[in-house]
DNA sequence: TATGAATGAGAGTTCATTCAT
DNA sequence: AATGAATGAACTCTCATTCAT
């Protein structure tokens, strides 16, 4: 017989099973997240609308308040879960590195792939016009240990260069420099991708990055 | 050349002197136009309020509908307004150049006075985002022969470089680059101004400034 | 007499002992009233919310779905509950009088104890308007046997003053009265304590009291 | 020629004259506290709509809002708006003693008028137990020297005792206990009229309020 | 031109209630 | 019987815009 049963599998010894109706749960609350996502990048902060994003994930406002206390609260939590997922995914780029690939490939390839993924940079910068406009509500992210950065991967930089001993600070400065570029080109392209074709994007700002990382890659 | 320039000022000396109501109407719509810059920097396109914008400047909501026909009419009249400006003051930067001052340096300090100007480039990025986001409006500054680019002054940029036979396509694509940047680091100054202070933007800016203009300068 | 209590008691020793389950739910159902007790007291009914009255309880929105149909049908609930509680106080008071005391000071003793019972008199208002502004649930508390008053006990009443042959209804009146300088002095007493302190309260309510009842104890 | 003028009038000296829009606006503010004074006292402060408000003003939710901050606004405008009409009504009543009537007399009558009248003593309750449960909006009202008790008019009282030196806080200790069983006999005749007819309480009521003001009158 | 009262569509949010588990 | 995620109607309040003056 096959395993059919959809029922929580591999009840290893740590987590409780998680019951079916936690299951429904989250996924609720993912269809949610992936759907604030996309309407936010699409219409800002500002002008998205809860009952929109609840139908785009096919839910109901009430289904909305029922995961997020806010429209700010699910802002926020969609933030911290795309800089969990990016970091996760750089994580695995350089662990996972292509035959021949060295690390500073990898960490451009990571780069460029947030560069043009449309959705990614504009919502960057809806967040950091937010927290500029939010500082209150900012400060309840940092606490929460998240960071202002969530493009490149702070957190994972450092593992990047275990041999220079580079001050913490100075990376997230540099961090914070290639951000700049990639959410000013960002936006630029999608304000006119004829001008700013990916071609000449795809030239111009990997030098740019190198220039940051300069001689500490 | 042409006067194409639309506005009520004194043409031609047959045109009647202005009279007591109109320039106090121009002086009235100056201050909105001011107020809106000051708001929509701060707040936003969408957050900002009519109300709070006329407050500012003084006025009432009606004095605003006098002047203006809709909260986008003042936001395009505002990126008319400020483009003229810009374009304005480079030209005049270049034309009395400091003793011994490069036409290059004179174009590098205007570059760098607009990105230390606190609410100048959160406006370009409220007006790319706009623009981004309502493609019909944006249609309508087009017509209107205001193109997406106010910072640098693309329309002077030419005139800089008449030897040069560049063509203008690829000026306006470096425009638009330096632009990427500017707003980029803008963004990321306010967002965090202790890892990305002054010093360091003063000193990295320019090079890739420098950088696209190349050889070009 | 007869047992016209309606509840689920022992009534005959033939009926089944009650289930460990039966004896659960009717913890519940208790937990349940008590915490609507404390809560339509404290935010009045429309205030109230299902939610806190269930977490008070210690229990779920599902717990309290399972014991009562809605909003209004707990408040009816509570408010039968607090009647037959208060007329068995009542009973009880009068069937075991203090050495010396007689029956009507007896009557007074619970009359002047429920008027300094923080919630019962705010309930009781409560009550009362909810009655004005639903007609139609009032109807169905009649039907129910329950009726306007539950302060003073009125059942229990007729059965103080056997000797004397008043109308019924004008010993309802009577109560009535009684009840409205009861929930009168009540009201302002929260209202404003300072002013209508207890002391005061206590010597002139029952005066009025007395009058109500004048020749008639 | 006639003064057809429809313009403001009477331009004395004092007080600007009021412009057409501001006459227009003062009649709407009057037709929203009148139709708040309505709707409050039939449906209570929580189940109050504001736009059932605002229909039965012949106005829009907009116009409420554009004269009152919030519900509790209006709320708290009508209670100071009654308390006034109440003071000035029974000082009126005071002044223009009927022949033959004594200031006692006059107070009675206007206190029975009070008693009788169907919204105004619901309102009382609706107000005290608003106060209760919204400690911090009654400090705001406390603040506008309104004080508790509008029913009574505190204010005139002191005038109607000139010759005995009543201290101030016992006379409002009076008030409210007359206010208390005002408000008591209110509620029960609304609640159940058929047992609280209004000829019992026309001569029970008075002897109470007698009693409280004893030889104070 | 300017005022500001009023409009009215629409937003975010709450909450009694339902229902699959 | 009990859970709690989800529903959806209804609410308060906001604000761009209109319009009588």
């Amino acid at each position: 017989m096959f395993d059919t049963d959809q029922s929580p599998k591999l009840s290893r010894n740590a987590s409780p099973p998680p019951s079916r109706q936690a299951v429904r749960a989250e996924r609720t609350r993912e269809a949610l997240l992936a759907a604030a996502r996309k309407i936010f990048a699409r219409d800002g902060f500002e002008a998205a609308r809860i009952e929109e994003i609840a139908a785009e994930a096919g839910r109901t406002r009430g289904a909305f308040y029922a995961n997020f206390e806010s429209k700010a609260e699910v802002f926020l939590a969609l933030r911290r879960d795309l800089a969990r997922r990016g970091a996760r995914e750089l994580r695995r780029r350089i662990e996972d590195l292509a035959p021949g690939e060295s690390r500073a490939e990898a960490v451009l390839g990571h780069i460029l792939e947030q560069l043009f993924d449309p959705g990614a940079m504009l919502l960057q910068i809806e967040f950091k016009l937010f927290a500029l406009r939010n500082p209150g509500l900012l400060a309840r992210l940092a606490e929460l240990h998240v960071d202002g950065s969530a493009v490149v991967g702070k957190e994972e930089l450092p593992e990047l260069f275990p041999d220079r001993s580079r001050a913490v600070a100075e990376l997230r400065r540099d961090t914070l420099a290639i951000e700049s570029i990639l959410e000013g080109f960002a936006l630029n392209m999608r304000f006119s991708p004829e001008l700013l074709d990916r071609a000449f994007v795809e030239q111009v700002v990997p030098s740019f990055v190198a220039r940051i990382l300069s001689d500490k890659l």
